[in-house]
DNA sequence: ATTCTCACA
DNA sequence: TGTGAGGA
């Protein structure tokens, strides 16, 4: 890991100056870190501490709900990028599979998601 | 003043 | 997800 890498996984701010800075609430906040979708570290008093990183990954969580995508199809979405992670390491795959997996499951979400909705009308 | 965990008239 | 209790 690079210096630029470990700078943006360096946690280093409270959970106050997260909320303003994503506009999201604690409970929001910890409850995605319950998720397991950020993970942010614990400080001497047991208060949490995010890095860039876990802002990041809020700020992208907030477009998929935005988007109409719930828990379970965020939770895939960050599955699938551990799975493609993998495969670049065992690059078992060739980038087009890859590709071609990640966009069936997109449109698996999208479709999952529309379900039951008068969002579109 | 802030954040933490737990629980639900 | 909100919110309040009770402690640190």
């Amino acid at each position: 890991m690079n210096e630029k890498e470990l700078r943006r996984s360096m946690s280093v701010f409270p959970i106050g100056t997260v909320m303003t800075l994503t506009d999201l609430s604690a409970r929001q906040i910890r409850y995605y870190e319950e998720q397991d979708l950020i993970c942010p570290e614990r400080n001497e008093g047991n208060r949490r501490m995010y890095s860039l990183n876990d802002i990041d990954v809020l700020l992208e969580i907030k477009d998929y709900l935005a988007d109409g995508i719930n828990m379970a199809g965020i939770k895939r979405i960050y599955e699938l990028k551990e799975k493609e992670i993998e495969h670049e390491e065992k690059s078992t795959l060739t980038d087009e599979d890859v590709r071609r997996i990640l966009q069936d499951e997109f449109l698996a979400l999208r479709g999952m998601n529309l379900k039951g909705t008068s969002r579109f009308f």
